[in-house]
DNA sequence: TATAAAACAGACAGGTCTGTATATTTGTCA
DNA sequence: TGACAAATATACAGACCTGTCTGTTTTATA
């Protein structure tokens, strides 16, 4: 049941992903979504509303896609936290969400053009990739990996270092790159502390 | 000798970093510099042309603030490669440039507005990154490091991650997390291949 | 089918944006 | 001082932006 609203955020989050926010007119987004002006200032008290309610789907979407698709690469946590990276570059090659390609991340992106961390799309971006390290740091409990939450916070790190080189440098393989070095990472956790209490 | 176009592209610059390239209005920066329209339009044939312009300036400016903290650091290329997240918590924590603050990478933030890969201002972005990652590259070679290419491009990788991480978080810390994992990436290229050869 | 809510079309106000035109003032150098 | 280049102030065109207003049509529900 997609409703006038739902068109409206999943079109304004197409094209403020693809073009930016402060580069994509209201007019655009009406236009090809077709929706009504006025329905949109019915359903938002303005633009800045509208971005908002894209990035929460956005958050929702990518968290949603990525945890699918570690779940369905492994039942072990370790190898499960492996294969974001393979995910990654599956999204760096343009074929995880259809019709969006690959412009870089949408958080990274609204942290740019909204700089000061006081705004919301900024705060909203915090969020986001505070909400994946939270995931991260419980698949590292799961794996029994000594300071899961050091140790998630470190793959995070990873993680957003290869966007930006795949983004900036159109650098898909950024990902297997971020991909070795995790595992390195993840042995030398493991030696370092307490992997095998033998 | 400071001419009417470098005041510009200098005020330029701070406001297309601190609020981003859409959302600074040629009207603030002739404003703020006290400059004449007709003046930038006799130096620039556009606002992007302008752009570019303060793009090349923070790419000088930035490569040789970075290059410049890391040989005061350490005369040993690895201490100088390590020390490059020295350099990065100083910036992190608005020190490193006077009047600026931190607010991201200037060109994962343009690579952000501009997102089409072929667009001047994410080529030079691009070339930016690259130029940071030759850098490495030769510090790597002169501490006699495997693989020095390979290497490279996972210290700017951890460089790339840890600038997201404390513009989109506020994290500063990140540019320590990222030095600790570069120890444990530098150690492990020194022992996985030929680093001690006896 | 009757009624009410929702979405529609389209004009418009008021502001901002880039870029241009014109005419005046400042600064430099011979 | 005189001549010439550079920078200035100011107005303006034309496009685009967000957000509002009015009135009509569609849609859902009872």
């Amino acid at each position: 049941m997609k409703s006038r609203r739902d068109d409206l955020v999943e079109t304004a989050l197409k094209l403020f992903y693809i073009h930016g926010f402060n580069a994509t007119g209201i007019d655009r987004i009406l236009a090809e979504s077709g929706v009504a002006k006025m329905t949109l200032y019915k359903h938002f008290r303005s633009k800045d509303e509208l971005i908002l309610a894209a990035l929460q789907l956005r958050d929702e979407r990518f968290r949603n896609w990525l945890m699918a698709e570690m779940e369905k690469a492994s039942a072990d946590p370790e190898e499960r936290l492996l294969s974001m990276f393979s995910a990654l570059e599956t999204w760096f090659l343009g074929k995880a969400f259809k019709g969006l390609g690959f412009s870089g991340c949408a958080f990274i992106n609204a942290a740019g053009e909204f700089g000061d961390q006081a705004h919301p799309a900024h705060r909203l971006a915090a969020e986001h990739k505070r909400r994946i390290v939270d995931y991260l740091a419980e698949l590292c409990r799961q794996a029994e990996l000594p300071e899961p939450e050091k140790l998630a916070e470190q793959l995070a790190l990873l993680k957003e270092g290869a966007i930006a080189t795949a983004h900036v440098r159109n650098m898909p393989e950024a990902a297997r790159t971020a991909e070795k070095m995790a595992r390195v990472l993840i042995e030398s956790a493991k030696a370092g502390d307490g992997g095998s209490a033998t």
